[in-house]
DNA sequence: CACTCCGTCACC
DNA sequence: GGTGACGGAGTG
């Protein structure tokens, strides 16, 4: 703690134009973000604490404007760095969501949570800003004074904010979108929209009627949920028993609105329950609950993480699971890890992972929590957040959600309409694969990580598929607030964006991804104080993160992480530099040993 | 009151 | 004009 620690600098995506504007932070001595930088003191190659405090001279005070070349960065989302030289910057570990974003949490949250994966590009409402600060920067980028506000699209793929609705027939999509009104949040409204295979679009069931005329009997279809009610009723009754089981084993604790978000109830009558894939995944989830594997830590610690105090959690994911997971979604992973970050109860988180519903929240509470589809838009786990994110759906992210009604808001933040990335991807991905059974999961430690709203539909992202494993270490020193903490969704679209320059993965709130053909990796500075903390605590687990720190010290020291850069246009203005890596891929590319930290270079 | 449906508006 | 979203009337 008495050495230097080089300055973080922070680049967020706050303006929609994609425009970053990069500043520097204050940082608390004991905030989890100042931890990050502390744990992170040497950033690569030419980095010294001598360059670190000239970067700190030089950029003082000052708010450089970088034009982001990429979609990748959510709205709101900021990228940490350290300042390694007067040029370099180094990606943090930690990446946070931004501010309002997290302020959203706890309010509406609707502009982070809400968006759909990708779909920065929607209509506004007041409550997508943080605050007045905020709303006026907004307000001068664009459109006078619109009755109603627009939030600049994003250009993405027109797939991401519609959902195959298999129980009308192939080809035909549906969509959930939340609106995004200035109205009382208790007045939300969603629409649903379907797509027929020709194209053709319907906005309610008396459309759809007319559309498929005698074609298809839907008068036992949920036009909302696109599930026929024979199918819904099957899947009540799977979750009903996993309830049952998971109730039995949990212990109890609050369980976060954002995990709810990912279980619908079925208390409430003609609710959606889920989007059609959703539906149409959890079940399988419900059958295999475990998706990820998470290695078992004593009972003790997990305890401790529960309450909050500082302690290591290293959670590995079965490079099998993930593979499958990551194969068809790494927005999937990375909610995943993320949220098996949270100290969520038990409960919920057994309830997530296997599918179950927990207890829906009372609409106060989602209101409370901030929850609100993403989107509705983004339509969006995330929110995917991540909006339920609507975002449409997307969007999740959610903690702004706000659901009509909890289950609806529910099952639109699980991923429903999101354009994100999502939902589809997500329920396809991991929910399927093979997993342990619901006691071993509660006995290795694991913890379910849920879907995102809207943040689905509005998060929605196109993502590679280049992560195929992924370890976790929970830094002690940052505890994750499931509310508070950045969405999952958002995390992975850091991640994504950075890795779409980079081609390697970075640490993100203290995780790490990693590709991996390696079992078990561990961030390295981060982990060394997590070692030292927990060094009381059971010897194989010390012994084991001590392992873990080596080797990836070791790896390290082999490698040198990648560069991003950014070259320097104008007097503060900045530029992507083309897309141009200084690095070669093949040095880390696939090689497994993936540096802990990107570099971004600023060159002028 | 919650939900459905659709007219209408705003943007591209 | 197409699409997405909002507002509000209609309905149970």
């Amino acid at each position: 703690m008495d050495r230097k620690r080089p300055k973080l600098l922070i680049l967020r995506r706050d303006t929609v134009e994609g425009r970053m504007v990069a500043r520097h932070i204050a940082l608390e001595e004991d905030t989890a973000l100042s931890h990050a930088a502390n744990q992170a003191p040497d950033l690569g190659e030419g980095a010294n604490q001598g360059d670190q405090a000239v970067a700190e001279e030089e950029t003082r005070g000052e708010e450089a404007l970088i034009q982001l070349e990429s979609d990748m960065l959510p709205l709101g989302a900021e990228v940490q760095m350290h300042t390694v030289s007067s040029d370099r910057l180094v990606l943090a570990k930690g990446t946070r969501e931004g501010e309002g974003c997290l302020a959203q949490g706890t309010g509406e949250g609707s502009g982070c949570v809400d968006g759909p994966p990708g779909a920065w590009s929607e209509p506004l409402g007041e409550d997508d800003f943080d605050n007045e600060e905020e709303m006026e920067g907004r307000d001068n980028e664009r459109r006078p004074a619109p009755k109603r506000k627009w939030r600049w699209k994003v250009p993405v793929q027109a797939d991401d904010d519609w959902e195959d609705c298999s129980a009308l027939g192939p080809g035909w999509k549906r969509k959930v979108v939340f609106r995004r009104s200035t109205t009382l949040p208790a007045k939300r409204k969603w629409d649903t929209y379907y797509c027929s295979p020709c194209g053709d679009r319907m906005r309610s069931k008396v459309e759809l009627t007319k559309y498929l005329r005698g074609g298809v009997d839907i008068s036992r279809f949920d036009f909302q949920s696109g599930l026929f009610l024979d199918e819904k009723s099957r899947l009540k009754r799977l979750n009903h028993l996993e309830e049952v089981q998971s109730s039995s084993t949990s212990t109890s604790r609050t369980g976060t609105p954002d995990l709810d978000r990912n279980h619908t109830s079925d208390s409430l009558p003609g609710t959606p329950q889920r989007t059609p894939q959703s539906q149409a995944s959890f079940p399988h989830i419900t059958q295999s609950p475990t998706v990820v594997i998470h290695n078992s830590l004593p009972a003790t610690r997990k305890a401790s993480l529960a309450s909050g105090s500082p302690s290591l959690r290293l959670e590995q994911i079965s490079p099998q699971r993930l593979s499958s997971v990551a194969s068809s979604s790494r927005d999937v992973v990375i909610s995943h890890l993320s949220q098996s970050l949270l100290p969520l109860s038990p409960t919920k988180n057994q309830l997530l992972q296997s599918g179950l519903q927990p207890p829906s929240p009372t609409k106060n509470q989602l209101l409370q929590s901030g929850l609100q589809p993403l989107s509705p838009t983004k339509n969006q786990l995330l929110q995917s957040g991540l909006q339920p994110p609507s975002p449409t759906k997307n969007q999740l992210l959610q903690s702004g959600l706000q659901p009509p009604s909890p289950t609806k808001n529910q099952l639109l933040q699980s991923g429903l309409q999101p354009p994100s990335p999502t939902k589809n991807q997500l329920l396809q991905s991991g929910l399927q694969s093979p997993s342990p059974t619901k006691n071993q999961l509660l006995q290795s430690g694991l913890q379910p990580s849920s879907p995102t709203r809207n943040q689905l539909s509005q998060l929605r992202l196109q993502t590679p598929e280049g992560h195929r494993k992924v370890v976790v270490i929970r830094r002690p020193d940052v505890d994750l607030d499931p509310i508070t903490s950045p969405p999952p969704q958002h995390l992975s679209l850091v991640t994504q964006w950075t890795q779409q320059w980079s081609g390697s993965n970075i640490v993100l709130n203290g995780h790490r991804e990693m590709d991996t053909e390696k079992p078990t990796c561990t961030g390295r500075h981060g982990q060394v104080e997590s070692v030292e903390a927990s060094s009381h605590k059971p010897g194989s687990y010390s012994e084991r993160i001590q392992q873990l720190k080596t080797a990836n010290d070791k790896d390290a020291e082999k490698k040198q992480s990648p560069s991003i850069v950014f070259r320097k246009v104008g007097g503060d203005k900045w530029v992507l530099g083309g897309k141009q890596l200084e690095f070669k891929e093949e040095e880390f590319g696939n090689s497994g040993k993936t540096p802990l930290y990107t570099k971004v270079r600023f060159i002028t």
